[in-house]
DNA sequence: TTGGTCACTTACCATATGGTAGACAGATCT
DNA sequence: AGATCTGTCTACCATATGGTAAGTGACCAA
């Protein structure tokens, strides 16, 4: 049986492992994922990725835990920003850009968590369920106070992730439209969100 | 060798094969739908959908064309409405939810087509090119006659479309916000869709 | 009647997949 | 030194997968 708190270590095998779960869950998606090519990924037998994590679908709970919580502690810290409700929201929004240009595979996941099944959607969503409330209720309190348009506070939060998602996401989309997945395209692209978002949003014009 | 026109009926065996490929390629996935699932559920052997389409790779181009070309026609007529443009984009979005309604299984589609690698997607997205340049440079005209605020109109176009989709398909994150997929919870998408856009889109106030 | 085509079936097959059993080297403990 | 534990490897396996080969009965034209 493996040791519980081989995983902390940034090198070690188990953490290596999910590392490249992680980045090809991300991109082929989990069904298209084998063990046997993470495994040659990682220069690795198979079999040790099966001594860590004791099945496939194991190391996807894994992965969606780690990730959830480092989703959560680096969105927390925008959320709780000082200034009033745009100002923040401004500050979410950039803090997701963010994370995309440090860890796109973060990102990833998340859109290959709406397509898998139950089991798995419904851990990653209640492991993120104490930001959605904050998120919720502190666009309700900012709707409430007039600083922001009347909306339907969980749709509206949908909506939001919605869009950063998919600006952030749809890569073939993206290069279609004549959009490079370059550094400045990413720019762009949050300048665009940005402008949507607060038309939609600020009720009197600064 | 089938018959070039075996697929026009409706009740025809290919015809059958292209809507249960459709449905479960939108719904599991297309890497775990299997053609032997795919099979037992139209009770036919799996051989029979490999005589109709030689292999699986051709069988969702097969359900990439014939998606491709009804969502088309189901958009571009309204796409031709009449009216200001405020008017058009919101008969456009309308006519997404009423074919969302009719058909979920072809938006599903739509989603999974951005996770599938270069050559579906591609053959996707070209099917559909236009479609995508005629909203492009209606967005862009009626931006330039004052009629909307300005906003780069390609990544608009991405953000209706991620937003749109995302307020269909994200079945997982809807539940877990309290939205169940019933017929009066697509009515209330639709109006903060619309909502949202209107104030984003709209310059002055009607 | 016969020859051929069409739609589909039965019989196989090679490969890849997730997973199990057990051996083995090195470190650690007694 | 001997026993135990940890991490990895070799060897194997049952199953499922996409795909091939060779039929079979129905129909149809000559």
């Amino acid at each position: 049986m493996p040791t519980s708190n081989g995983v902390a270590d940034e090198t070690s095998t188990p953490a290596r492992i999910l590392d490249a779960a992680l980045a090809s869950f991300a991109t082929r998606g989990y069904e298209a994922t084998s063990l046997d090519a993470l495994a040659a990924g990682l220069e690795v037998r198979k079999q040790t990725i099966l001594y860590w994590f004791p099945s496939k679908e194991v190391l996807l709970d894994a992965v969606i835990d780690r990730s959830a919580i480092e989703l959560s502690e680096a969105l927390e810290g925008s959320l709780a920003t000082a200034g009033t409700g745009w100002v923040r929201v401004e500050a979410v929004v950039r803090s997701v850009f963010r994370l995309a240009a440090r860890q796109p595979e973060l990102l990833g996941l998340v859109r290959e968590m709406g397509r898998l099944g139950a089991p798995a959607a419904t851990r990653f969503v209640a492991a993120l369920e104490p930001l959605v409330s904050r998120a919720s209720e502190f666009l309700e309190a900012e709707m409430d106070s007039g600083h922001m348009r009347r909306h339907e506070p969980r749709l509206l939060l949908l909506a939001i992730y919605s869009t950063v998602i998919g600006m952030l996401t749809e890569v073939e989309l993206l290069r279609a439209l004549g959009e490079e997945p370059t550094a400045r395209s990413l720019v762009r692209r949050r300048a665009e969100i940005l402008d949507l978002l607060r038309s939609a949003l600020v009720t009197s014009t600064a």
